[in-house]
RNA sequence: CGGGGCGUGGCUCAGCUUGGCUAGAGCGCUGCGUUCGGGACGCAGAGGCCGGAGGUUCGAAUCCUCUCGCCCCGACCA
């Protein structure tokens, strides 16, 4: 491909609009164009890089038995009230949904769970049918509370979504772990770095669940690992064993404290230096919505420690939580914010701890009164010990909780999660089909995403350098960069067609930079910019058949005949051919 | 949705506080010439209803009101 037939226009600032150098790059290459918030052209360039991982994406799964197909994206909202999702998902916004001209309600799909649901209920009725495994390729619509970081959380995006249906709970674990290894291999052939995590399974709903998280500092997704043992959790999910408190110092009665101002541990330590963080225990309200009624409740946990909303929301069975307004803080414990505890607080609030607490004597704690806090609290003297659960966050430098590993938080960019979702779906929605004896059975069910376009920015997240992106080889949108310096020249010319019509003649991709008139310098900017792996220079060695070769991201260039070149392009992407 | 900020040539920004004469700069773009291995140089050019609507004023990019869009911090997720 001729570079001066493109429209090539490469960008010498960032984007003003640009958070992440992901995006940065990505517009100033001219791989992007914004439309809108979170609505992006996905320029010539760009198509080359998501055909390319949608590529190893279908073959990993049809290699593995998956059938692809194409489902709707416009879908009857009336689908989604009969699977139950339709509240929660209107209620976040995340749903697109309209009135058509009949006054029918569609939306956009976000997901496809109760599509491919429906067509396959209607299908589906023995055992002998499954299992089954569907997947599709296509533009999914959420209407993001707040779209961001360019490709990586768009309002319109492209996902391939997946889903199994299996006739028990352990042919859906097959089905499920069968997934888990084609998720490997994806996300391997696309040359990225990555981790497979456990994960809360949200908004869909279902029992186990995994993510992949491709390995950046700049993730959103902070992850707990132990490298050594080989555990891996989402720290919304992770467990953990946490350091003990510090043993009781000497009973002494409980009395209150005067703590003006004190409304935070923080404040805490400078009143009391010498009670530690985790003879404090703190205690959180929440305004916790259910299906059917709205409750405050109050959490405690350890100083040191901090509460894991996400475990909350699943131990109580809540559709959503947040923390407490002032209002509420005070109708429920008389005081400012601040100075909430357990002792005192209104009769009719639930209150819990995370297991941060158990063991803890002897502590300060809220007095819920303005300004003032209990000291030399005792349970089972001065109060009962509440009900205890794991609510806590784990922290870097904690045990595992089964193992002496020693975690750490890394984080990570979400591309890929796969679900157990059970008969979740199957059974809200009549998904059934005959058993052996003849007994009506719901439809075991998985599903499985991948954000295709999230992962061409976590690509550049994880591989770039201050002069623009480095592309895995296997997704670049291009495997090599041919560049000829002095275009018009007629001896490089001839060696630089040469060298693009024997690769184009061998089928590998070859971007050739053939403009007049740009300088050698801009050429190299903007092949760095552009990031294609593997650079072939024609240049003022074309004499004796001689170019610069070097890789992108590599230290180091060389100058080779042009043979040598051309078998070191065979022999990088035969590397990849696996 | 709550809080903060921004809309001025294709891009990045100045000008706005303290209204005033032809609205600026750098990059990019067009033509000619010179250059040609890390974003070259000269000369000559093109390109802007200052996001939109209304208002104040002799006069508005600048002040006021409304509106639309965009970005950042929180809840959501591939």
């Amino acid at each position: 491909m001729r570079l001066s037939r493109q429209l090539f226009v490469t960008l010498r600032e960032d984007p003003a609009d640009a958070e992440v150098r992901s995006h940065a790059l990505m517009v100033r290459a001219g791989f992007l164009q914004k439309l809108a918030a979170g609505i992006y052209v996905y320029a010539p360039m760009m198509w080359r890089v998501l055909r390319k991982i949608e590529a190893i994406v279908r073959e990993e799964h049809d290699k593995a038995g998956c059938q692809e197909m194409l489902m709707p994206a416009l879908q009857p909202t009336e689908l989604w009230r009969e699977s139950g999702r339709l509240d929660r998902y209107v209620r976040d916004g995340i749903l697109f949904h309209f009135t058509d001209r009949r006054g029918a309600e569609v939306c956009l799909g976000p997901t496809h769970e109760e599509v491919v649901t429906n067509y396959v209920r209607s299908l589906v009725q023995s055992h002998k049918q499954l299992p089954v495994i569907l997947y599709q390729i296509q533009t999914k619509f959420r209407d993001e509370i707040r779209p961001r970081f360019g490709l990586m959380r768009g309002r319109e995006f492209i996902m391939k979504d997946a889903y199994s249906f299996d006739v028990s709970a352990e042919a859906m674990a097959a089905s499920y772990a069968r997934m888990r290894e084609v998720y490997r291999a994806i996300f391997r052939r696309c040359g990225l770095r990555f981790t497979a995590v456990e994960a809360d399974s949200g908004a869909i709903g279902g029992s186990g669940s995994e993510e992949f998280m491709v390995d950046a500092d700049t993730g959103e997704d902070a992850i707990a690992v132990c490298r050594e043992r080989g555990y891996a959790a989402n720290v919304e999910k992770a467990v953990s064993r946490i350091p003990p408190p510090p043993p009781p110092p000497t009973e002494r009665p409980m009395h209150k404290e005067p703590t003006p101002d004190a409304r935070s541990c923080e404040d805490l330590r400078a009143l009391f230096p010498d009670l530690p963080l985790e003879r404090m225990l703190k205690t959180v309200i929440y305004s916790v919505v259910w299906e059917d009624r709205e409750a405050p409740v109050a959490v405690m946990c350890r100083g040191d420690r901090e509460i894991n909303e996400v475990k909350l929301l699943n131990h109580l069975g809540a559709v959503s939580l947040d923390l407490a307004d002032e209002e509420t803080v005070r109708a429920v414990t008389g005081a400012e914010v601040g100075f909430a505890g357990p002792i005192g607080l209104r009769e009719d609030v639930r209150l819990l701890a995370d297991r941060s607490v158990e063991g803890v004597q002897g502590f300060l704690c809220g007095g819920n009164e303005t300004g003032t806090h209990y000291l030399d609290v005792w349970f089972g003297r001065d109060l009962e010990q509440p009900e205890t659960v794991d609510l806590g966050l784990v922290q870097a430098g904690d045990r595992m909780a089964d193992g002496d590993g020693v975690l750490e938080i890394t984080r990570g960019i979400e591309v890929g999660h796969i679900f157990q979702l059970g008969t979740k779906y199957s059974e809200a929605m009549g998904a059934w089909f005959d058993d052996e004896q003849q007994r009506r059975q719901p439809i075991w069910m998985g599903c499985y995403g991948i954000g295709i376009s999230r992962v061409a920015a976590a690509a550049i997240e994880q591989n770039h350098d201050r002069n623009g992106m480095i592309w895995p080889l296997p997704i670049a949108p291009y495997s090599v960069h041919l560049v000829q310096l002095k275009v018009g020249d007629p001896v490089q010319d001839a060696l630089a067609g040469e060298i693009h019509d024997a690769l184009e003649g061998e089928g590998v991709d070859v971007l050739w930079d053939d403009r007049a008139k740009v300088s050698p310098g801009a050429k190299f900017k903007d092949a760095d910019l552009v990031g294609v792996p593997l650079r072939i220079v024609v240049g003022r060695d074309a004499g004796e058949r001689r170019v610069e070769w070097s890789r992108r991201g590599e230290e180091g260039r060389e100058v080779v005949a042009v043979e040598e070149a051309l078998a070191r392009v065979r022999a990088a992407l035969a590397e990849i051919r696996s």
